[in-house]
DNA sequence: GTTGGTGCAAAACCTTTGCACAGAA
DNA sequence: TTCTGTGCAAAGGTTTTGCACCAAC
């Protein structure tokens, strides 16, 4: 057993719920994604994967995802939700290219030393931080004028 | 005439549009907002001034003040786009406290002096940031077993 | 046999759009 | 007269929910 079947479970048994096979088969292919994901995405991937799991139980189960603390929620990409796995992943920056769309990371600690001083002086306990930033790849900034 | 008409003016001009009546109000409305709405909250804002203007005007309206650079999106609540205006505000840091959904804000610079270093090594050029902190402010943190 | 899980279809919800008409240049 | 703007109602697309049945303990 894997520790995120692990963490999934334990979560669950603490809400008297149980880790049933179509849910396994849900984070199996949550982290099987390399990528950030929508519920469309993990609805084709657990469907390829001969399982017969409605596109309901798939959004039934990404708050219990988001609850275990296995994913989160990283912004929208046109009307959808978009997700991404964090388990065993330090907590990051996303730099959001406009143009092509590609989506390069960064660790937090390298660009914000400061942000443990803020919390301080706020007074504030932070749970949870993003930090989206939109513009130009070195790509796109070298093919402006191509079509897409 | 405001500057932030002006902007909105200018920008329509641009694009062979008009600030008509209804777009004027709107425009209006969203400045003495002084704090983050959504679409419907504007709406209500407008219709409480008397005038008759249509939620899908108020919806049509949105995305010219956004072309503008007079409004900003930040975030979603429960399901809603939430925008803010930002004519005259340096870009800013989010606290949301979890707890009463208080919002603080505090500017960018002061925790992220390595922005640009950062953007530098990557070769991105930003032209959107949006910093977004959960967690409980001091006030719910010293109330944290009061039902809300 | 009681509790939670699930597929299906329908509902809910926010947002966008088609259309016919109004208004301005 | 030829644009753009607008209200209304309908459509669109994602997410949620009601319900009946299933599965597990």
């Amino acid at each position: 057993m894997q520790e995120h079947e692990r963490i999934f479970s334990a979560y669950l048994s603490g809400k008297d719920q149980k880790l049933t096979r179509n849910r396994k088969v849900i984070l199996d292919a949550v982290f099987d994604l390399h990528e950030h994901f929508d519920a469309d995405r993990l609805y084709a991937m657990v469907r390829g994967r001969g399982g017969d799991i409605s596109l309901a139980t798939v959004y039934r189960t990404l708050p219990l995802l988001l609850g275990a603390g296995l994913i989160q929620q990283c912004g929208r990409n046109d009307s959808r939700e978009i997700y991404e796995h964090i388990y065993g992943h330090p907590k990051h920056v996303h730099w959001v290219c406009e143009r092509c769309a590609a989506v390069l990371e960064t660790d937090l600690d390298s660009i914000i030393p400061n942000l443990k001083k803020s919390a301080k002086q706020l007074n504030f306990q932070i749970s949870d931080l993003k930090i989206s930033v939109k513009g130009l790849c070195w790509k796109c900034q070298n093919n402006e004028n191509e079509n897409q």
